[in-house]
DNA sequence: AAGTTAGTTTTGTTT
DNA sequence: AAACTAACTT
């Protein structure tokens, strides 16, 4: 335990009751939550007795990698194939070697609702629905009770359904509750939203959240049975909690009591889906002999950093009083760069970029140029482009929602034998076999009417309605494909059944019909030949592996092709990226580009001035505490907005950092020209 | 000639 | 993602 503090020493060493480890940006908040794994093993408690709860996967992946190497893990006998892939090798431990559990909130829900399925009360098959999914389930619901797109946007739906989810409020209450017609009216398509999510055994991402806490509440022995799987209980980030999360970890800690919770107030910026900074400012008041930790001590930035960052957070009311103090004094003051419009922005960032890497012996993975929106990114890349620097834009679309995983995920559950319907629907006419619009309208209107599943119907087992004989020979098409699979998967491994599926299916043919350039085709292709090789090694890596599973773990980003982004920031390029996803991250130089007022604070936060403006300031705080030596603020006097530059303000968080007023209203009335 | 499907264009874009 | 338009099927 060498090199810690006398703050992160006591953290470490708290091992027993309630903790709350309040820990600045930069002060080494994850060393000390590894450390005190290991404390806690070498002090005796069985690994396996550990679970460390995260929020993202890459912080689970980064936890994991950090653990390993302190605590002495049996190592898996190396499999043939390991010896020519070392990489797959590492990180990889003996079944029969006990380890602390190190999981994602959702992750961990799933594995409680598989064991406890029987006590659910209804089929759940696990098809996890994610963002597009379940975009298309709210367009089918808005359109099954006639809401057109201008009366409620399925986004907005969705936004709404999400807001009552991490509340735990039911349908029912849901339409007890609300005060406006369109809530009136998002409450009742969120009814139909849950009911045909039940009916298709399907969950969207807040529901497994929603259904373990709820099992939970209604069976006592559940809880106290998985209550009692571990000792201790550690979780990060805490202060993203939402309620549901906030229930369910008091209902696994309440027993033992060993909970030790860890994150940063100041650092709370996901609000805006349903995490209360609440958890963390009261958590005294839930566990009243908690000890509460302070870590201040920042390692990471030098001082002018620092005070800049003290200064714009101190303008948030309601926090816990803790102030930063950098290790590394003095460096230099970060500049403050107003540019006529974003093209000057982006080429004015580039071109300083590239004078750094020249004279300063700097890296392009030394850099990051954070921003707000997912807007703001372009002009840089363009300039980036053309300045032939390496950068990777981090974020944008993840690995699962590009269209072809989608597909491919799609296909797989076709193989299930009951598959659910946007499954279905998804891929019926990938590609094409004839079956257009109005004959799905025909299939799903008949399938509703005689309350006949649509595969049922599909696949010949249940009558269909009147088709023409072209969308029957697509259909018995699809179906014929599907079967063969079917019928030859037994004796096949998962990565053969992949392989026939895609060829039978001649899924190929849909890519080549969606891209002419021979290099898109080829890009694109080689996503589907990723899945497959996913699929390979969750299937040589897992004892009993099945499709579903598979699919579970996919979509829950447990094993992540995902990488590949990750592998690029390793390989040396500059990232781009939004604050948001900055979070946890750290780089010599940063770039905050667009403070403007509108984009942070960002215009829809400014609509709820009480929540929403602290936490664009916390947002802001998290950007600037991401540098560790230099810091570069900008901002464009103008930004196109519907094809013409208008004129932009300066964001009234710089005002706040630089002190040029105590007012954060001053920003508003003044317009810099 | 009507009804469908396939392919193209326009529109609208937070986190 | 919706709205059009051209092409195809029966």
């Amino acid at each position: 335990m060498n090199g810690l503090n006398p703050d992160q020493l006591d953290a470490v060493n708290t091992l027993s009751g309630p903790l709350l480890v309040l820990a600045g940006a930069g002060t080494g908040k994850t060393r000390v939550i590894t450390y005190r794994i290991v404390k806690l093993i070498q002090t005796g408690t069985p690994r396996e007795r550990i679970l460390a709860v995260t929020f993202t996967n890459k912080a689970a992946n980064e936890m994991r990698e950090r653990l390993m190497p302190m605590i002495d893990v049996k190592q898996k006998t190396p499999q043939p194939h390991d010896k020519f892939k070392p990489k797959y090798a590492k990180n990889r431990f003996a079944e029969d070697d006990p380890q602390p559990t190190v999981s994602t909130f959702h992750s961990l829900c799933v594995k409680i609702l598989r064991r406890q399925i029987d006590k659910l009360g209804y089929p759940l098959k696990f098809a996890i629905y994610n963002r597009g999914d379940q975009e298309s389930l709210a367009r089918t619901v808005l359109r099954e009770i006639n809401v057109n797109d201008k009366m409620m946007a399925p986004n907005q739906l969705l936004f709404h359904i999400s807001n009552w989810k991490c509340k735990s409020l039911k349908p029912g209450d849901a339409i007890m509750q609300s005060e406006s017609d369109a809530q009136h009216l998002a409450a009742i398509a969120y009814q139909r939203y849950q009911r045909q999510l039940k009916i298709s055994g399907a969950v969207d991402f807040d529901d497994l959240l929603l259904l373990t806490e709820e099992l939970f509440r209604t069976h006592e022995e559940v809880r106290s049975e998985e209550a009692a799987r571990f000792d201790h209980l550690l979780i990060d980030e805490y202060q993203d909690t939402n309620t549901s999360q906030y229930r369910i970890v008091k209902a696994l800690a309440s027993q033992h009591r060993n909970l030790c919770v860890v994150g940063d107030d100041d650092q709370s910026i996901y609000g805006w889906r349903g995490a209360e900074v609440e958890h963390i400012l009261s958590f005294n008041r839930d566990w009243p002999d908690a000890k509460v930790v302070r870590l201040e001590d920042n390692y990471r930035s030098t001082t002018s950093i620092i005070s800049l960052a003290n200064t714009l957070i101190k303008f948030n009311k309601t926090r816990h009083d803790k102030v930063l103090r950098a290790a590394r004094p003095g460096g230099d003051v970060p500049a403050l760069r107003q540019y006529d419009n974003e093209t000057v922005e982006a080429q004015e960032t580039v071109r300083s970029i590239q004078r750094r890497l020249e004279e300063k012996g700097r890296e392009p993975r030394d850099f990051a140029i954070l921003f707000r929106t997912n807007e703001q990114p372009r002009p840089f890349e363009t300039e980036l482009r053309k300045a032939k620097l390496p950068y990777v834009l981090v974020g944008g679309m993840s690995f699962f929602d590009r269209k072809e995983v989608k597909d491919l995920l799609a296909y797989f559950r076709l193989l299930d034998a009951e598959p659910d319907d946007i499954s279905i629907l998804r891929i019926i006419n990938k590609p094409p076999r004839g079956i257009g619009k109005k004959s799905i309208e025909k299939l799903l209107d008949h399938s509703v009417k005689q309350k006949v599943p649509l595969w049922d119907m599909i696949a010949g087992d249940a009558e269909r309605p009147k088709l023409t004989s072209a969308v029957d020979r697509g259909l018995n098409g699809l179906v014929e494909s599907i079967g063969i699979v079917k019928a030859q998967m037994g004796g096949l491994s998962l990565v053969e059944t992949a392989r026939l599926l895609i060829d039978r299916t001649n899924y190929k043919a849909e890519i080549e019909k969606t891209y002419s350039e021979p290099e898109d085709r080829e890009s694109h292709w080689a996503v589907v030949e990723q899945i497959v090789s996913a699929l390979g090694e969750y299937e040589r890596s897992t004892r009993k592996p099945t499709l579903s599973k598979f699919l579970d773990k996919l979509l829950l980003g447990d094993q992540s092709p995902d990488d590949d982004k990750e592998k690029q920031l390793k390989k040396n390029a500059i990232a781009l990226m939004t604050m948001h996803s900055a979070k946890g991250l750290e780089f010599p130089e940063v770039y905050m580009v667009g403070l403007e007022e509108g984009i942070l604070p960002h215009k829809r936060s400014l609509e709820d001035d009480d929540a929403g403006v602290p936490e664009e300031r916390r947002l802001c705080y998290v950007g600037v505490t991401r540098a560790e030596e230099l810091l570069t603020l900008s901002m464009s006097l103008s930004r196109m907005k519907w094809g013409k530059a208008k004129p932009t303000n300066l964001s009234r968080f710089v005002f706040e950092m630089f002190g040029k007023t105590d007012s954060p209203n001053y920003a508003r009335r003044k317009r810099v020209q």
